[in-house]
DNA sequence: TTTAAAATTACAATCGATTGCGTAAAATAA
DNA sequence: TTATTTTACGCAATCGATTGTAATTTTAAA
């Protein structure tokens, strides 16, 4: 690739013979510039394919016009769905996105956190990985002065502004619908319960028995199913008891539902009718399952959307300091084929 | 927020009382500087949490590290696939990725791209939106000496490196399967012909058709059914016809195979029995519709890949003139049940 | 011990845009 | 016409890091 000298305002001003700092007031609309003077150097810079230095820019103005992002895995539904709400509610205020993913390795969120501080963006938006629970990088994050928004997996030792799910309640509703749906002995397959989403799911799960007055039986619960694989054995294990559930709440994700789903078709048990199958996140998929699978929606784009509005109400906020706001968006529960026992 | 002042270079050489050069020489791992100085560097920078300014490095350094991305939309399987395979093989070399979506809007597109031209971006990695069909954008990007990569759906009058798959050959191997499972009268679910890569896969079908001596029926080609609705629509179009098609090769999307499956299950049609259904992209859903569809692998991630490495190769190239060089991946055909007719 | 060579470090310019301050020129008021 | 206020533009410093060149110190050789 050959190397391109690239026009700078000093090209413009030489050309013109002015100097360079007419042409950056008139190039960011200031007044202090005469209207012919201006159309003459907008004229010219588009004549010579000017386009401004962001870099040089943000390094005098001190600040990039940037928000980074770091998420456990761009590929997934929920997160890049919540990226694509950032971005809509961004772009248009100027704004660009720098993208990382975690793998859900806590060394390299530390990794990714460092590099969007050096990149001096103006906001970092992150949702934590399942991995490791030290948060010295974040800490660091606001330190340098770094506006910070954690979503759906939050520290929540930390304080920073934090848009969640109410995690509690959707799973509280959840099983409510396979109580109510005349289920009796619903198990959960739950996630790591360091993260506090997974944490949440459980109590409403524990709630919910509490309401109705059902005493939870311990053996019912599985740990650590979050993938369709951890859910297949789970299931395998739940189904195996003596005495088997009639439910299952796959609390960490639709993918482990259909895990359960497809232990319970080779085992000949019948979904819905002997088995109650519940996920979690409204995976595009759950709806085309047989049966369709019940499952919680997150408003995902619409949590990527809240996270960029949070920010910029901040940055309006002249406030000297910023008290840490919690918005908690609530999930709403999609009915479908895996839960309606009675028909 | 508070306003905080960085550590810089100069404060870490007044405090050691020596000059910035040799703070970023250390910085820098430059072999210029005694090791009893930078070791002492090394440990006040870390002392006073320094943390390198990028945007400073990279405006001196005429160079950003940084790799811009446009896609029409990023929480579409596919291509958040691809950024992913982009970012994994990108980020261990120290590059960062700034992600912008078109919406398949060619205005959007033109601004994404401005946008990554005045972030200095060293390279532009694009899939192009439906909509336009004017190129000054990218041609711009080349005039400016930024590495300009298409990939999947790319402007084929343009001389640029380009990472597509082999979709007329891909096509032409999954409607041969089809023929050779028994299926005489195949339908075309068609895409966009303004893009690529939907004509490409056109020709492969007719190609199919020729290379088994069987001829095209023209009335079971239907125009722009790339969604589901539009899927359903061509559908029903084709089944309602007095010599209705017995197999339909959805050839924009999976999403249009799932339109295909639930029009013929609304009719009462058999798949595979009466229909055998082919997609399109191998999105994650494909394999549990049931029946489960046929359809065609791409390689997203490794596709993304290998948009990184051609980047990497290219910068290593000295050549005063690079050759457009064009990867062209093979897709595989994931024979499932929906093509099955004999069994 | 002297001198040449090598290793360190300092100095200063540079990347491109922005902006406070000062001044010349133009517009307005007296 | 002169005095005063506006308006428009120039000058020069600045953001933080990098790097070629010069100066200084250290090391090695004679």
């Amino acid at each position: 690739m050959k190397k391109v000298k690239r026009t700078t305002i000093y090209d413009i001003a030489a050309k013109l013979g002015i100097t360079a700092s007419s042409v950056s007031r008139a190039l960011n609309n200031s007044n202090q510039v005469n209207e012919k003077t201006r159309e003459l150097i907008m004229k010219t810079a588009d004549e010579l394919n000017y386009k401004r230095n962001t870099l040089a820019s943000n390094l005098r103005k001190g600040q990039s016009k940037t928000i980074g992002i770091v998420v456990p895995r761009i590929n997934q539904n929920f997160f890049s769905n919540v990226i694509a709400g950032i971005e809509e509610a961004t772009y248009q205020k100027g704004y660009n996105l720098i993208i990382c993913q975690s793998n859900e390795l806590h060394d390299k969120e530390i990794q990714c956190v460092n590099t969007l501080i050096n990149q001096h963006v103006d906001c970092i938006v992150i949702s934590v990985s399942a991995d490791g629970n030290d948060y010295q990088h974040l800490q660091n994050v606001i330190d340098h002065g770094i506006q910070l928004i954690q979503f759906d997996r939050v520290a929540d030792e930390l304080e920073t502004l934090k848009v969640i799910n109410d995690n509690e309640q959707a799973s509280f509703e959840a099983v409510s619908h396979l109580i109510e749906g005349g289920y009796k002995r619903i198990g959960l397959l739950e996630g790591p319960q360091n993260l506090a989403i997974f944490k949440q799911r459980k109590l409403g799960y524990l709630r919910a028995f509490k309401a109705y007055n059902v005493p939870v039986i311990d053996e019912l619960i599985v740990e650590n199913a979050w993938t369709k694989e951890l859910g297949a054995a789970g299931t395998r294990k739940l189904l195996n008891l003596p005495h088997p559930p009639d439910a299952i709440f796959a609390s960490t994700s639709d993918f482990s539902a259909l895990g359960v789903l497809e232990v319970a078709s080779a085992m000949g048990i019948k979904v819905p009718a002997e088995l109650g199958v519940l996920g979690y996140a409204n995976e595009s998929f759950s709806e085309i399952t047989s049966p369709s699978i019940t499952t919680i929606d997150q408003f995902s784009f619409y949590m990527g959307n809240t996270v960029a509005n949070l920010f910029f109400q901040e940055l309006e906020n002249t406030d000297t300091k910023t008290k840490p706001k919690i918005i908690s968006i609530k999930p709403e529960l999609i009915i479908r084929a895996s839960t309606s026992k009675n028909k």
